[in-house]
DNA sequence: ATGCCGCTTTGAAAGCGA
């Protein structure tokens, strides 16, 4: 089984970057963020053109969240249950015997700011709930674009910003692997200074100035089977591509 | 340094992302 996640930056203006890696890739799952479009202007003719089923939880300009799957998922929950939130961020399926949720965390903007304590409150509910949904799906992924870099090593050692690095938000990120949540790129030997995000500006891919913010994070049963993660940086290569990379998880399942 | 890039909404310029 493949899963992977990749924040697209618009769905629209990524559609082809998306098709294109669908066919090259084949994954099983894969969670998308940061659609900016509506559920009325969501592409599935394109995706099931493409041989894949999608449900997703969009709104107009920001956020906006999908799963798509070569084999139809199940038990979609869309939002944070109880967590009265206007952002489409989250959306959860059961796909094969695995239970996916797929998260647009906020990005907080920057330490103490109002969006920042936004984040924090988001990130408790999140883990909240998630423990809940744990107990009734051992087999489970939490997968998406974090906006947390949850180790010094994540970062460029030049990151000067004290957002996605802050001992808050690695205190949340830490909350939810206390949950028995793993982080499965760390489950494997992987290049030094590996990112899934690089700036726009600055020349930042090339210099290889990023950040590790797109995770997958495995529950305690998925573990034993995972068999292979890595960052994807092929599509960040490409004419108009998203900032972030596609992340790639590979498991026995 | 934070203007830089890119996307979105509107209708040339501003907000936001990370």
């Amino acid at each position: 089984m493949k899963i992977a996640t990749w924040n697209v930056n618009s769905l629209k203006v990524r559609l082809p970057h998306v098709l294109d890696w669908l066919a090259a890739e084949q994954p099983d799952a894969l969670g998308l963020q940061e659609l900016k479009c509506e559920d009325k202007a969501f592409p599935l003719a394109e995706i099931e053109a493409a041989g894949y089923e999608a449900v997703f939880n969009g709104q107009k300009t920001y956020n906006g969240v999908a799963i798509l799957t070569r084999t139809k998922a199940s038990a979609v929950a869309r939002d944070i249950p109880g967590f009265a939130d206007e952002q489409r961020r989250v959306i959860a399926a059961t796909v094969g015997d695995v239970r996916l949720v797929c998260g647009y965390f906020p990005n907080g903007q920057a330490v103490g700011s109002e969006k920042f304590a936004y984040k924090l409150d988001w990130l408790a509910a999140l883990t909240a709930w998630l423990q809940d949904e744990l107990a009734q799906h051992p087999r489970l992924i939490l997968a998406g674009d974090f906006n947390i870099a949850p180790e010094d090593r994540d970062a460029h050692p030049d990151w000067k910003e004290t957002i996605h690095v802050s001992p808050p938000e690695r205190d949340a990120f830490r909350a939810l692997t206390a949950l028995g949540l793993t982080d499965a790129f760390r489950l494997f030997e992987q290049p030094e200074q590996a990112y899934s995000w690089w700036d726009y500006r600055m020349g930042a891919f090339r210099r290889n100035f990023g950040l590790r913010i797109d995770h997958l994070l495995v529950s305690a049963a998925l573990v034993p089977v995972c068999r292979a993660c890595r960052v994807d940086k092929a599509p960040r290569k490409l004419e108009r591509p998203s900032d972030h990379a596609p992340v790639v998880l590979e498991l026995d399942a």
